[in-house]
DNA sequence: ACTATTGACGAAACCGATTTCATGACTTAT
DNA sequence: ATAAGTCATGAAATCGGTTTCGTCAATAGT
């Protein structure tokens, strides 16, 4: 492997020279830059980025920490940001934390081993904790949450979102709307759960408590409750599902009844994940996509990065927007 | 940032010793290890993984290249991968080459620059020139695809399971059997292509050129296509979808023209991708997951990076399984 | 014309862990 | 008891870019 020391013999200069040619940072002498530049190709030079990393203090190594990439909800994130990592000259570490506040923790501290310039955190945990130690002391960024910590947090606005679905939902004639709440008590969900109410109020509808479904842990455990809530006497017009990844159980539910969407009950979902679109019917949903925030996440840990200083508390909320397709019907 | 020196420093040895006390590459006198590991704790010392990479040559990190992360047929994959990247003690680098060469070379290249231990490569190119570079030079594994270079490759065997799933149609009284296959003309569909050809054959069958439908390069266009194909006068009574992402097209186009699955039309797919399954009706298609080789391929890796050498060619060939669902009637 | 300033460039130090080499203490063999 | 071998350990070289520092030459200023 060619360094940079044969490339400055190879061109007749000294390997600062080259150094600094190849860098930019100096003026260096043109005809000497173009036997540099070529030494480079002939020779097919290529920097060591460890032996540059530990001159630097730093990796070009950013780590992406992500709930579960099985979650079809998390792809386009990753490829979002690595897109952007990419083109920005940095490598991504995927950890895949599973939900899982040790892993989280672990995967923490192998990033900092491995001086990653910077953590992408989507955040799935309820804990604050685990993370804390880390506020301040890397450029980071989290989406998906908001902490009451130092760190810029990037988070859809999740009461306004679910405002909006159950809007649309009251606006449609529904008054009997069942929540199907996955399992975890967090955040989110209670932002979430706060828009619905809110919609239900301002129409002066009261929500019935069998109505609101928690606790799923599966699409299975989503088809399971969602036999039971429609084999009651009343049941629902509609149902709101917390999350799309629940809508496959819930539609399959539906279905063993022999019931039909939208004709006999409305389906609306949340997240408007890739392949909803091709449920029958397709689904009605609100989409949230980090595509049009990803610019501004990773702007903000880019500047972090460039300034190696750690960003302070710094809240972004951005809208959800309803895809209206054909699982809700107007009564 | 505490160094080694540090702890050598507050040890009362030199940094030898500390390196070699951690190491476990030579005995040191229990005493001062134990010193060494108090100093190491108190002072938090983590060792600089450049510097070591600079030194060593290795880096603990894994490549992971695959071709396209919102393709819900890698997410698995990559998880997979993962958990036995970190069980094992190495970081994973996600690259996310979009089937595109020139991506994948400049990935290869950044992995080598970063002095990875290993490379898991999930081909999707037909090219082999920008690969060759690397064989050899870099503990690597390929998977999905079988190369005729000094690499080890684990692949489904595309011939058999294709004709497993012809098979399967014309068991059940089809012989009207179109193809639907996707843009490139690469050696798993060109395996594929051999493998239902052979069952077409062994039941006398002619395949009609009609019914091949090739350059699909996305659902828009799966639907598309299917609608022409169904339009004509003899319409087929079985399409096979050579992945399981056309499928969603494939659907689409279907219902649009009214007719039912499977009693109009039978439907089968290849891959097993999560979701079809909630499909309405299910979809029949080809599993080849690759949690079972998931451990193989791992371990093929593996011990190349313990042993810092590279394996030479020898290919590993797995079979599919059929998970039958709805969307195939019997005639 | 002589000093001060600027600037391109090379020599050498540096980042921090590893590893080679040298040393001196201790053990074993004759 | 003396020579040879073993072994824990420290000093210093090393990996390969980057960067500081110093040099020498050319330009600017008085």
């Amino acid at each position: 492997m060619a360094g940079i020391r044969d490339v400055a013999k190879y061109a007749g200069v000294s390997p600062s020279t080259v150094s600094r040619a190849l860098s930019g940072i100096a003026y260096v002498e043109p005809e000497k830059k173009q036997k540099i530049l070529d030494a480079v190709r002939i020779l097919n030079y290529k920097p060591n980025l460890a032996a540059r990393s530990l001159k630097k203090g730093g990796s070009k190594l950013i780590g992406l920490i992500i709930p579960d990439i099985m979650n079809p909800y998390y792809p386009e994130i990753v490829k979002c940001m690595e897109t952007y990592a990419t083109k920005a000259g940095y490598s991504m570490i995927l950890c895949d934390a599973l939900g899982d506040i040790e892993k989280e923790k672990e995967y923490f501290e192998t990033l900092q081993n491995l001086f990653v310039d910077g953590i992408l955190y989507i955040a799935s945990t309820e804990s604050v904790e685990h993370v804390k130690p880390f506020v301040g002391a890397i450029p980071m960024v989290v989406v998906n949450r908001t902490f009451d910590l130092d760190v810029p947090c990037i988070n859809i606005d999740n009461v306004e979102a679910a405002y909006q679905v159950v809007h649309y939902l009251l606006e449609n004639g529904h008054r009997d709307i069942a929540f199907i709440i996955n399992d975890k008590d967090c955040q989110y969900n209670q932002e979430r759960f706060q828009g619905a109410m809110k919609a239900m109020e301002e129409y002066g509808v009261e929500q019935k408590n069998e109505y609101v479904i928690r606790n799923i842990h599966s699409e299975d455990d989503a088809y399971e409750k969602t036999v039971e809530l429609l084999q009651k006497e009343n049941r629902p017009t509609a149902v709101f599902a917390f999350n799309d990844y629940m809508v496959f159980g819930i539609y399959q539910g539906i279905h063993e009844l022999g019931l039909k969407i939208p004709e006999d009950i409305s389906v609306i979902g949340f997240d408007d994940i890739p392949f909803v679109k091709y449920l029958t019917p397709p689904l009605t949903t609100l989409r949230h996509s980090l595509q049009d925030t990803a610019e501004l996440v990773f702007g903000k840990l880019e500047e972090q990065m460039r300034t190696a200083t750690c960003a302070r508390q710094s809240n972004t909320y951005f809208c959800g927007k309803l895809i209206i397709r054909e699982s809700v019907r107007k009564i």
